[in-house]
DNA sequence: GACTAGCACTATATCTGTTAGAGTGCTAAT
DNA sequence: ATTAGCACTCTAACAGATATAGTGCTAGTC
């Protein structure tokens, strides 16, 4: 980083021009091009030569010999943490995403409507996970009979966040062992604040004595509960196809693997997770990890970024963009953000 | 149809013979190869006429002059319809997919695991729908209030399927409107069969006197009503990577319809919906369309079998397999059929 | 008449060599 | 410090040569 920063006022601009270019173009740049297409004054030779400082200090790299430059994964990193300019999306984009804000009143709906929107708008793969219910306490459970086997299970979050499911009963009950039950789990809520901790702690000591005779059920519905908490939290794809219509994504050999990374909802689950787990830096406010500061090997030519959206002034969930490294970063991020103010926004109102 | 029928048994073993094998192994045959292989007793050349034969009745062609024999479109269908022989699974594949029945107790839940396995039984894309409310009367709707702003909307189907959900209604409301409600709208249901018809007639026609009080909050549900009766109907796909690894798919251009075709829902739910309603021919027990027989453009390199699962004896959505016409159709016949039984079984044993 | 051996023919895939083009690095001059 | 000029390098594109796999046809055999 230290030696970066201490590039020149030409050479910060002739990365900034390349960058810009081959984001733009996905082609090589050469000397002369790098000068005509941006205007800088001084000949290709002087130029060339500073490409080739920019390719010592590692901010470039030559496909061969005999091609032009294209910027390395330091190169991005350079351009978006001290290069890149705050992009202002247009009318028509503003417009655009402004569509989300008219969407139904469920939780799903709205996330899914805003990965469709920031896919489109941004070309790119979206990817979305439902609110995580480990980051808000829960508040009190509700079951209501709707037949002798199944129940609504009403989860009410301490933050106002509700997530309704049907449970299936593995027996009969009636309405009063399911006061019982309801009245007992609610206690057992109050004194653990995550439904981790709680599973944890229901499933592994013994119960109280007066819950003995239900034993059998309460084991069931609150493993039922965990498990539906967990079912609850999904993964939400839109785009895809829109990564293999980039050049550097044309063959098999380079799409395959993400494409097949894609289908493991558990791993985006975990890329999703883990950058607010490793307390990732931001750059221009949300998270961004580029070509190989990708944990996963499969990502190691795209960059991803995210950013949550909010549920009662807690991260709740994120919002994330992949794509090639060549990437528009200051639209995604632009588009990005606004889309999850968006969300964060529509939701509130939702739990108002 | 009537020529190939006449077909002597020889060129029968011929056909059976090279579909069998390309299928297997992807490549074109030649004389000598079909020879060899397959065991015959006659030389190349008798073969080479037999073939030439053969072209000539368009079942099979040559990918160009100085290349072997591949089975064309109308190959496969003669194999399918008068050669194949079916194929009854190994231990394994039947232990496999015995899996299903220890699923949990949902049917999106019984849906998305026969899906997965089925598709990994088969290394081919699966897709399957939700079942379809329109093909079941609905007996009766209940809503259970969980505070003012939402209900449990309950479906129950005169045949036992039911369908949960919650609402977010516009208005708040107590128990007494929600009973009126209630009950006005399951004397409505009474009347007609369909939800289609039932919610034609609610938005078209004038409100009973009684209800007036209640008219934006009745058609508000109704419509909301409708609304998650279509959102219910879900498609569900696994495995899209198996596609990408046949070497037919190689390439972008190839493979690009196919992933796109695949990321619209509305498609694959017509897809789906379109083999019933044609009242397509079945072969081998189940709807088989191959190549150019697709109506989408985009799946005329492929083939897609198809059967449906029943709930109290009537059809309510189907399972289809998504492959190259190079496909095992036998196995992916058995296997998708005995999937499709599963399933069946594993909802009727839900809604016993 | 059915089958087959043999041969001429054909199309593809692969390798090699050639050429044109784009772009570099270096040197010498300004 | 900058730049013109030039030798050099690598790739992509094309052309020709060769090997290979397979065909269709003819003429001969059982």
């Amino acid at each position: 980083m230290q030696i970066e920063y201490r590039l020149s006022q030409r050479k910060r601009a002739i990365l900034d021009a390349i960058v810009r270019d081959y984001i733009l173009h996905g082609e090589p740049l050469g000397s002369r091009t790098v000068m005509q297409r941006h205007g800088f004054s001084f000949s290709p030779a002087t130029i060339r030569n500073e490409m080739a400082d920019l390719e010592e200090a590692g901010l470039l790299s030559q496909p061969h010999t005999s091609a032009g430059r294209i910027p390395s994964q330091k190169g991005y990193r350079f351009f978006v943490d001290h290069l890149m300019q705050v992009y202002i999306p247009t009318q028509e984009e503003q417009q655009f995403m402004r569509r989300l804000q008219q969407t139904s009143r469920a939780v799903d709906a709205v996330l899914s409507q805003a990965i469709r929107i920031l896919s489109e708008a941004t070309q790119s793969i979206v990817i979305a996970e439902t609110p995580r219910s480990q980051t808000h306490s829960l508040g009190r459970i509700e079951l209501l009979l709707i037949d002798h086997y199944s129940v609504v299970l009403n989860l009410l979050y301490k933050n106002g966040l509700r997530r309704h499911s049907v449970l299936q009963l593995p027996q009969a009950v009636n309405t009063e062992v399911l006061q019982v039950l309801n009245r007992y789990l609610n206690a057992q809520i109050e004194r653990f604040a995550s439904v981790d901790v709680l599973f944890h702690r229901m499933v592994t000591r013994p119960l109280a004595r007066e819950m003995m005779p239900y034993q059998q059920l309460v084991l069931d519905t609150i493993s039922e509960i965990y498990a539906q908490v967990q079912r609850d939290e999904k993964v939400m794809l839109s785009g895809t196809t829109y990564l293999l219509q980039e050049p550097e994504f044309q063959t098999m050999e380079e799409a395959f693997p993400i494409l097949n990374f894609l289908e493991k909802e558990r791993v985006i689950h975990e890329l999703l997770h883990s950058c607010q787990n490793n307390n990732l830096q931001k750059s221009h406010n949300v998270y961004c990890l580029i070509g190989y500061e990708n944990t996963y090997q499969e990502l190691h030519k795209c960059s991803f970024i995210a950013t949550p959206y909010y549920i009662d002034n807690k991260a709740s969930g994120m919002i994330g963009v992949l794509g090639p490294t060549r990437m528009y970063y200051a639209k995604v991020m632009a588009l990005l953000q606004s889309v999850a103010n968006n969300v964060t926004q529509s939701l509130s109102e939702l739990f108002g």
